[in-house]
RNA sequence: GGGCGUUUAGCUCAGUGGCAGAGCGUUCCGUUCACAUCGGAAAGGCCAUAGGUUCAAAUCCUAUAACGCCCACCA
């Protein structure tokens, strides 16, 4: 009789199942017939090829599989394209690192090699992401699979760029950057962490020119910079300066004679209401600096070591090493007039961590006022809407008053701009995807491409339409694209999502997507952020191993609320595992009741015509859980659906209905309302796996492919209840 | 400095105007059985604090506190 084991094996199963699914192409929409009419698509955020899974992708992927499950079984032409990312400077730096270990120097290996030995990582680690997101059980098109460094993709990276350049958005300009001195390129604000470091400020007295003995006393963080300084400014309003604004004073050490200026910029509360300007170093100087035609001076290079514009003694010691001479020749010259303890912020790099500095180079922006407009107004007039919706706050400020991006790196794993300088005159440039024939310039050099390559978020910001095959014309493009939703970590809302935003709707005239979710971040149990490299990250495939996929899933899919965070707990799994076993064993249990009948399917789509009482009851409860189910799912509810189900499941079903039927069943009077009640038992079983499916996938598959039931498809086909 | 979020049972969290809930843990009872990864029962909460609105507040409003996160050109 027993078609099932008495065990469920998760291990065994899950393999099994989802080598099936594949088999049969389930993923791949084209392989669908009848093609569907409504078409429903989501592109995977991609991991780049650095990574590993963490449970924020497994919450992801569980989120997105959820989606793409339900609309599937609704109907839809549904896709969900995987992907992965080149990651520009992470993956620059984790190779870099490995190849160091092996006692070998990135810039002595030289350019072309080092790409070889990147794209070796890519081949090798590239793809894990994706191949562990198979275990989840996500449901991606893999025959579909898209990397943002493909012939195609880097194609639509330079089409992009072009086309900026002749909206005349894109200019090249010396500017102070965030720059990291051991990556050696440029960042934008997004890519910078802060940490809280104690330090000093420094009140420090320039002596006024004219009359030594008097003084203005700035105040600062870093008096290395003091060497930079090209003026020190007051705020207009302050009364204490007021009569030396436009007066001179002798800067310290440097020697040189620098102006007092009237700045708004300048906070009168903050330390002596006099600050120090060095327009090389800081990016409020520079804007002082702009306003008073101030010369840029700059003193700290691109390995964060003294330039060679300093004094001698200075030249190419560490930022620190010179604070600490000219603090002391400061003091000595009695020019130190107090120090006082101070914490504030130090911008890090947020993939090696080293200190920021603040230094003027060349680089490539792109103008952001129009392009942030266009993204305020798709998201102001709910063509892109955030779930939920207090993110667009996050989404807004930033978007506001956004400095231009800086879209250029001095790396070279990446896509070089398409930017062709001539040799003759390196100021001159042409902007073309191919190589000119001709220099238009000197009409005689060969012209050299920039050597600089774009920002990985460039090229990432492309993601919904150019993995579809943007900017080529694609059927796949027309059929899923704009894409329906986009799942993803709040932290990247402005880094990616405003990007995608307002690039696809300047490239494409279209949204990217209608509904972004912004899930929670995963925590660990006492509040930290799950990361490696604090130790604190727990690898879900870990998890599966212990709860089974679709254990993991379960116990992720009812934790998620619209709360912020999740804090981690392992019951959880333990909770979604044991609602596996008893879903096995119900169906064990349904099955055994269609013992000494006649062999038969049963429907799955008509109700039995109840006669029992507790039938009705149980038959309304899951007409009403298929409506608020498939509600829940379509508002992104995930955990009140897993709940609900949950609830349903085991309680209304097995422990109520199950206990009446198992008596109603030996006790009927007659051999039609046995099968009635069977016909019963099987419809709120097969309905119930079909409700469960875009949650625990592979445990309903494996029942559904058991019981007997009319007319039936593999699940993940299967018609969704109508409601 | 600005903003956002959280605060409910021992733990992790649901619950947005109408008798305080779940999972795990704890205690007691139960293995002539679908499932001990189970069933039945029980204990356990001034819903952070203080005011307010309301017939009625965990829920709405105001303030406060603690914790967490994000943003920021106070050098």
């Amino acid at each position: 009789m027993d078609n099932l084991n008495s065990q469920y094996d998760p291990k065994i199963t899950e393999e099994k199942i989802y080598a099936f699914w594949t088999k049969k192409g389930f993923f791949d929409p084209d392989k669908i017939k009848p093609r569907p009419k409504k078409n429903f698509s989501i592109v995977l955020p991609p991991p780049n090829i650095t990574g590993s899974l963490h449970m924020g992708h497994a919450l992801n992927s569980v989120i997105q599989d959820i989606l793409v499950r339900y609309y599937r079984m609704n109907g839809y032409h549904t896709v969900w394209l995987p992907g992965t990312d080149h990651g520009g400077i992470s993956a620059e730096s984790v190779v870099g690192k490995k190849l160091h270990k092996e006692g070998i120097n990135k810039f002595e290996l030289g350019r072309e090699k080092f790409l070889e030995k990147v794209w070796e990582w890519r081949e090798e680690y590239g793809n894990k992401i994706l191949a562990q997101l198979k275990k989840i059980g996500a449901s991606c098109d893999w025959s579909r699979t898209a990397f943002t460094m493909d012939p195609g993709y880097i194609k639509a990276i330079d089409k992009a760029f072009i086309h900026f350049h002749e909206k005349g958005w894109v200019y090249r300009a010396e500017r102070v950057v965030n720059w990291c001195p051991r990556c050696k390129t440029s960042l934008s604000d997004l890519e910078l962490e802060h940490s809280e470091e104690k330090s000093s400020l420094w009140h420090i007295k320039y002596p006024l020119l004219g009359d030594e003995k008097k003084f203005v006393v700035v105040a600062t963080t870093r008096p290395e910079t003091m060497l930079g300084d090209s003026a020190v400014a007051v705020n207009p309003k302050d009364i204490r300066y007021k009569d030396l604004v436009g007066k001179n004073l002798v800067l310290p050490i440097a020697n040189r004679v620098i102006p007092i200026v009237a700045d708004s910029l300048v906070d009168l509360e903050f330390g002596t209401g006099a600050v120090k300007v060095t327009p090389a170093h800081d990016l409020t100087d520079a804007e002082i600096g702009r306003r008073h035609n101030l010369p840029v001076i700059k003193v700290i290079n691109e390995n964060a070591r003294m330039a060679d514009d300093v004094a001698v003694a200075y030249r190419g010691l560490k930022a620190a090493e010179a604070r600490q001479m000219i603090v002391e020749e400061l003091t000595a010259a009695g020019l130190i007039e107090k120090i006082e303890p101070y914490v504030h912020q130090v911008p890090k790099c947020y993939r090696c961590n080293s200190t920021i500095e603040l230094i003027p180079s060349k680089q490539w922006f792109v103008k952001m006022e129009d392009l942030s407009k266009t993204a305020i107004k798709a998201v102001r007039s709910n063509k892109v809407r955030f779930h939920p919706k207090r993110w667009e706050k996050v989404f807004f400020d930033w978007q506001r008053n956004t400095r231009d991006w800086c879209v250029s790196r001095q790396l070279w794993w990446g896509e070089r701009l398409p930017v062709w300088f001539c040799q003759k005159e390196p100021d001159n440039y042409v902007v073309s995807a191919r190589e000119p024939k001709k220099c238009p310039f000197c009409k005689k050099c060969a012209m050299e491409r920039s050597t600089d390559v774009f920002d990985t978020w460039f090229s990432s910001a492309l993601w919904p339409f150019a993995s579809f095959g943007w900017p080529k014309a694609a059927k796949d493009l027309d059929n899923f694209f704009p894409t329906s939703v986009l799942s993803t970590a709040r932290d990247i809302i402005n880094l990616w999502v405003a990007r995608m935003i307002f690039c696809s709707l300047e490239l494409t005239g279209k949204i990217p997507f209608s509904d972004v979710i912004i899930h929670a971040t995963v925590l660990t149990k006492d509040g930290r952020r799950m990361s490696k490299s604090l130790g604190t990250g727990i690898d879900p495939l870990l998890l599966i191993d212990k709860y089974g996929a679709d254990g993991m899933r379960f116990g992720l899919a009812w934790q998620i609320t619209e709360s912020q965070d999740l804090h981690f707990n392992e019951d959880n799994m333990l909770a979604g595992k044991k609602f596996c076993n008893k879903l096995w064993n119900a169906s064990r249990f349904a099955l055994m009741q269609l013992q000494g009948a006649k062999a038969r399917e049963y429907s799955a789509d008509t109700e039995p015509a109840a006669a029992a009482k507790d039938t009705r009851l149980i038959l309304k409860k899951l007409k009403k859980i298929e409506k608020s189910v498939s509600k829940k799912i379509e508002s992104y509810a995930f955990g009140a659906a897993a709940k609900e189900l949950y609830e349903f499941f085991w309680h209304d079903f097995c422990d109520i209905y199950i206990e009446k039927a198992k008596v109603a069943i030996r006790d009927a009077k007659s051999p039609k309302e046995a099968d009635n009640l069977r016909a019963s038992l099987i419809y709120v079983l097969a309905n119930s796996l079909k409700l469960l499916h875009p949650f625990i996938p592979f445990i309903t598959e494996e029942i559904y492919s058991i019981i007997p039931v009319k007319n039936k498809k593999p699940l993940i086909v299967e018609n969704w209840p109508k409601i």
